[in-house]
DNA sequence: TCTGGGGTCCTAGGACCC
DNA sequence: TCTGGGGTCCTAGGACCC
């Protein structure tokens, strides 16, 4: 063969993109170590055991809906198992399932905590391989995922879309596989909301034009969706029709920023445990920032009452600016509380804070100031070093700011947590 | 009454995602 | 009684500059 038909054939490659995602995974998660589970009605509760953020198909056949807060189920939850979430459960089951994607793709995007974009672009029968993959993940962990295949992102979705909901499939569809009158048909009859990137907003303004499907959307005028809506649903409909506008991500792009914010178990007046609060979480969030070997340029915090109750409300937030980048857990520290001094007002029932690091740059890069002082500034790291070891080893927040508090009787709430199956020695599950 | 044009940077707000 | 948390991108508008 030349080189001629080899470079003629390169071309003539079609694009084809899997996107293989857990079903209900953390419900899944919880099943894999508790298999009385299977087949029954499960959710799992956001903190403080507040929302349903995952689901089991007979949770969802029962009507509890996705992101409905629990005490507002009644009695459609009756008989339903409510869990609270287990983030270092679901965590170390999310690298499990990522190393095998990994391992079996050319070219692998991790977009979240349960589902990654595969480049299968020369995989001679993509159906074939999302097949073996989804036998793959469950006999090696336990998961059960679905595989969408398609020529774009947007199309990869709705494929996987088609793979969830419709059975006959068996967890695996590639919509490129129809011929274009049944492509037409099948985007016919999915709902414009279904479409990746169209939430409830968009969702109702293009009902109101007209557009109702996801064939609608694809088939929709570009000028009339770019000046309606902007760039980014143009892209989407682009997208819809096979035209690529969004590149696999191999490399995870750097953070450009770490939050760190909890709802309180119940109403704080007093600044003290605010302070309390705000300090725990910049802890929380200098650690993020250390481990992924970042400093910041500005720390950010916040403070709010209940949104929900019909109380006086307050809401504020104020960024402050270091000077010079840091990652000291002291330093970001006390700009927080000089940002919680200027927004407390007393004579508010505050429900929820949160601090926020911004202007990350990479630690190495750190351009140093004019008062830098390089051994006290080495004598800082090795303490945040100490810090991290101890915390790794003993627990969260094993060594922490005096400030922060001792009994902080306002932390959220888990009541329903299981085991850290799989990331702590003295939980794992035993065999009878 | 008339009152440039264009660029950059920053922030706030709105939309989305999982 | 009880309503999550952590991110992204885009746009509009104001400040400021030449």
């Amino acid at each position: 063969m030349g080189g001629r038909h080899r470079a003629g054939a390169e071309v003539l490659m079609v694009r084809r993109i899997a996107l293989c995602d857990v079903n209900n995974f953390y419900v899944s998660c919880e099943r894999v170590f508790d298999p009385r589970l299977e087949g029954q009605p499960v959710v799992v509760l956001s903190n403080n055991d507040g929302c349903a953020v995952a689901r089991s198909a007979e949770a969802k056949a029962l009507g509890v809906r996705m992101g409905e807060p629990w005490h507002q189920v009644g009695e459609r939850g009756r008989g339903v198992t409510a869990l609270s979430s287990n983030y270092s459960l679901y965590a170390d089951m999310s690298n499990r399932v990522m190393r095998i994607l990994s391992a079996a793709a050319p070219a692998t995007e991790i977009y979240s905590i349960d589902e990654a974009f595969m480049d299968l672009t020369g995989v001679p029968l993509p159906a074939a391989f999302g097949r073996a993959l989804k036998d793959r993940i469950r006999q090696w962990t336990g998961l059960p995922v679905c595989v969408g295949i398609g020529s774009t992102k947007t199309r990869t979705k709705i494929a996987n879309h088609i793979a969830k909901t419709q059975p006959e499939h068996g967890g695996v569809f590639d919509l490129e596989d129809l011929s274009p009158e049944a492509q037409t048909g099948l985007l016919g009859g999915i709902g414009v909301g279904k479409v990746w990137g169209v939430g409830r907003r968009l969702q109702a303004k293009l009902q109101a034009l007209g557009i109702q499907t996801a064939a609608d959307l694809r088939d929709a005028p570009k000028a009339l969706l770019r000046s309606n809506f902007g760039v980014v649903l143009e892209r989407t409909a682009r997208e819809l029709g096979g035209e690529p506008c969004q590149v696999l991500e191999q490399i995870e792009p750097a953070r450009q920023q770490i939050m760190c914010s909890r709802s309180f178990n119940r109403e704080v007046h007093s600044y003290d445990e605010l302070r309390q609060a705000v300090l725990t979480y910049i802890s929380r969030a200098a650690e993020k920032l250390r481990a992924e070997g970042s400093v910041a340029e500005a720390v950010q915090v916040f403070i709010r009452t209940n949104a929900f109750k019909a109380v006086p409300q307050y809401a504020r937030g104020v960024t402050v600016a270091l000077t010079g980048s840091s990652d000291d857990t002291l330093t970001l520290a006390q700009a927080a509380l000089r940002g919680l001094r200027a927004i407390y007002r007393p004579g508010y029932a505050y429900k929820k804070a949160g601090t926020t690091l911004l202007g990350l740059s990479p630690k190495a890069q750190r351009q140093a100031t004019l008062f830098d002082d390089a051994a006290a500034r080495a004598r800082r790291d090795r303490l945040n070093r100490t810090l991290d070891r101890v915390n790794l080893r003993f627990g969260r927040d094993a060594l922490r700011l005096a400030g922060a508090g001792g009994s902080r009787s306002w932390r959220m709430q888990r009541q329903r947590l299981t085991p850290a199956y799989t990331t702590d020695w003295q939980a794992l599950p035993v065999a009878h």
